[in-house]
DNA sequence: TCTGGGGTCCTAGGACCC
DNA sequence: TCTGGGGTCCTAGGACCC
């Protein structure tokens, strides 16, 4: 049962023995924050910001103790140091924040195989076919955060729910160090009060849209008319609110999810308009991008670059090639030849950057599935391997291959025929 | 206050195909 | 003469999340 102590907030739930709140999303608490503190443990209890000193920095993660001062994650480095100026700032460590999340990972993947990271310190677990070995939900939460404080000396929430969404509000009011189990029967209950922004894909500018309809809380949304929403938002962000505020979310936890894109990018402390630098920064990005496709099995498609100029405003330019790749030179010729064909006109570029996307399994490649129909039939058991291995989504992409040629007009420079 | 870097998903228009 | 309907792919931009 969702309870509410004095100042409104929701406490660490009680212990029940509730199963229809199968859906476990554990969260770790100011993740890169806490995984520094545990070399620095003189630091604990003081205000700490992990981030870049730079210019344009902002902050990666603050304890609760620099959030007491206003300080949050995204906010510019310069804002959050004006808020907290005795706060102590540490540089990011990326690899040892993977090292922790792996073993974060490990420990869930004990209960169940059906974990899915939702990102380096966040994930989603089902224990439906858990609780005969290791008790209800609630049972499942503690023990997690009791192991991961063990073995980690990292704190973790934990939400649990009939559904992903309501399991990650859940765990986001548990914070910080708190578990709460909310059962299907106060889904509504515990929903309808919160405001609109709790919404798993409401920010700001949907935010704004919704209080222009007079829509503040989940309840008002949930009792709108459908076509409103659709006006206001869309069509696909409507009936996904709409039903997320009735409490109905039909997404299973899926624990292999495929990438779709690899990118990488770089912000200059200084606008720079130098075209040799440009270039150099493009191989460079290009390098890292490559380097990541090859590690992953992956040739790209369609190689895109982005550019941000010294005013913020920002634009993609993309190209989808005739040959999948995973060259370094490759990509970085085309990333080049974007950038030339865009118009830049002599402005401050601030940041540039280099993405893959239309992935496609190297295996499929190299099996002679990419221009040989023959090898096509022929492998339609390597195909269902793939499908095994990368999820569908990645076998939709493979079926690509049946049709070698681009389609016309939509490759400049006579791609195809 | 002045805005990182890693991503995902949605929309919308044009080209093209049947 | 004015002109379909459904579908996919490509591209660009934007909202959103951590």
């Amino acid at each position: 049962m969702s309870k509410q102590d004095g100042s409104g907030r929701l406490v660490t739930s009680t212990p029940t023995a509730d199963l229809s709140a199968h859906i476990l999303h554990l969260d770790m608490d100011a993740f890169f924050a806490s995984v520094e503190l545990l070399d620095r443990p003189e630091l604990r209890g003081q205000p700490v910001i992990v981030g870049h000193r730079g210019a344009r920095s902002v902050v990666t993660a603050a304890t609760y103790e620099a959030r007491r001062y206003g300080v949050n994650s995204a906010m510019p480095m310069a804002v959050a140091l004006r808020r907290c100026p005795h706060a102590v700032v540490l540089e990011p460590h990326y690899e040892r924040y993977t090292a922790a999340s792996s073993a974060v990972m490990r420990i869930l993947g004990d209960v169940t195989p059906l974990v899915e990271p939702l990102s380096i310190d966040e994930a989603f677990l089902d224990v439906a076919g858990a609780v005969g070995l290791f008790g209800p939900p609630y049972a499942i939460g503690t023990a997690l955060r009791a192991r991961i404080r063990a073995e980690t000396g990292l704190v973790a929430s934990v939400g649990a729910a009939s559904t992903k969404f309501v399991a990650k509000l859940a765990s986001s009011r548990a914070k910080p160090d708190g578990l709460l189990v909310v059962p299907a029967a106060d889904t509504l209950e515990f929903l309808h009060p919160q405001p609109v922004t709790a919404l798993w894909g409401v920010g700001a500018a949907s935010a704004q849209r919704l209080e222009r309809l007079g829509l503040r809380t989940i309840g008002d949304v949930a009792e709108a008319p459908i076509d409103a929403l659709t006006r206001a938002l869309g069509p696909a962000s409507a009936g996904h609110l709409h039903a997320l505020a009735h409490g109905r979310d039909p997404r299973s936890v899926t624990p292999e999810r495929s990438e779709k894109s690899i990118g990488h990018e770089v912000t200059f402390e200084r606008d720079i308009t130098d075209r040799a630098t440009i270039d150099r920064e493009l191989l460079r990005l290009a390098d890292r991008v490559a380097e990541r496709l090859r590690r992953g099995g992956w040739v790209t498609r369609t190689v895109s670059v982005k550019l941000r100029f010294g005013d913020f405003e920002t634009i993609t330019r993309s190209q989808t090639v005739a040959e999948p790749t995973d060259v370094a030179q490759r990509i970085a010729t085309e990333a080049r030849a974007l950038y030339a064909a865009s118009p830049v006109v002599g402005r401050g570029l601030r940041l540039i950057g280099v993405r893959a996307e239309n992935l496609v399994p190297t295996g499929a490649v190299a099996r002679g599935l990419w221009d040989d129909d023959e090898g096509w039939r022929e492998a339609e058991g390597a195909i269902d391997a793939l499908a095994e291995k990368f999820g569908r989504g990645a076998v939709q992409r493979a079926s690509l291959l049946r049709d070698p040629s681009p389609r016309r007009g939509s490759v400049p420079n006579g791609g195809g025929d």
